[in-house]
DNA sequence: AATCTATGTGGTAATATTACCACATAGATG
DNA sequence: CATCTATGTGGTAATATTACCACATAGATT
């Protein structure tokens, strides 16, 4: 049995970690396939030690898991359910006319 | 067609939204029926124009409506997959053994 | 071994979040 | 209508997050 207030604080540090721009994009992007720390940079604007910290964090927290192959270190998604249930929301956000930003269902089962 | 940066910003808002372990409370609490913000207070030891807070907050991202009965607000889930998007890191957090952190799979599908 | 390449870490200034207090208000009740 | 009850808002001090710079390191290359 798990300590309830344990498993709170858990669930948080997984949602912010997600709740960042640049983390939520990587997030994003691994949901297909792995990508080594260079070509992560290459998507944002950002400073690379930036992004080196978003990782470490994500790695940190439990979301992301890493692997060197000679100079480079290539990430991987370690919670493989996160993009569809990223999807969830999207649906709730695409869903909407311009007007009202968020409907009430989605997912659909 | 929803604009990338827009909608990505959305999807952050959302989890923010979650992402604290009051609202994160909030929202499981809601997860069966709406409540009133007096019964909402009830449920922990901070300051009720805080928890007020934490209610606008989620109001205005679009998680939360709400809905006037005499001097009583109710509040209820505004984004009614939540609790079974939540489920998946629930799984994902409650498989570990005690050393592990977290697991790679969850949502078993 | 000197250098280069990919990546990570410590420090810090700028910014955002949070929790409480003081105060405001709408609707019920005496 | 005076008052009470449930709720919300503005302000602010304490704290957390973020992005960059300077610097460090491991492994490849010359």
């Amino acid at each position: 049995m798990v300590n309830e207030k344990t498993e709170l604080r858990k669930k948080v540090a997984i949602l912010k970690g997600l709740a960042h721009p640049v983390r939520l994009s990587i997030v994003e992007a691994l949901a297909d396939s792995e990508m080594c720390v260079c070509d992560i940079v290459e998507m944002f604007d950002f400073d690379r030690t930036t992004i080196s910290k978003h990782l470490s964090l994500m790695k940190e927290i439990g979301i992301l898991s890493d692997k060197k192959d000679g100079l480079k270190v290539y990430y991987s998604l370690r919670i493989r359910c996160l993009p569809s249930m990223l999807s969830c929301i999207e649906k709730v956000i695409e869903g909407n006319d311009p007007e009202t930003v968020f409907i009430m269902e989605c997912c659909g089962k």
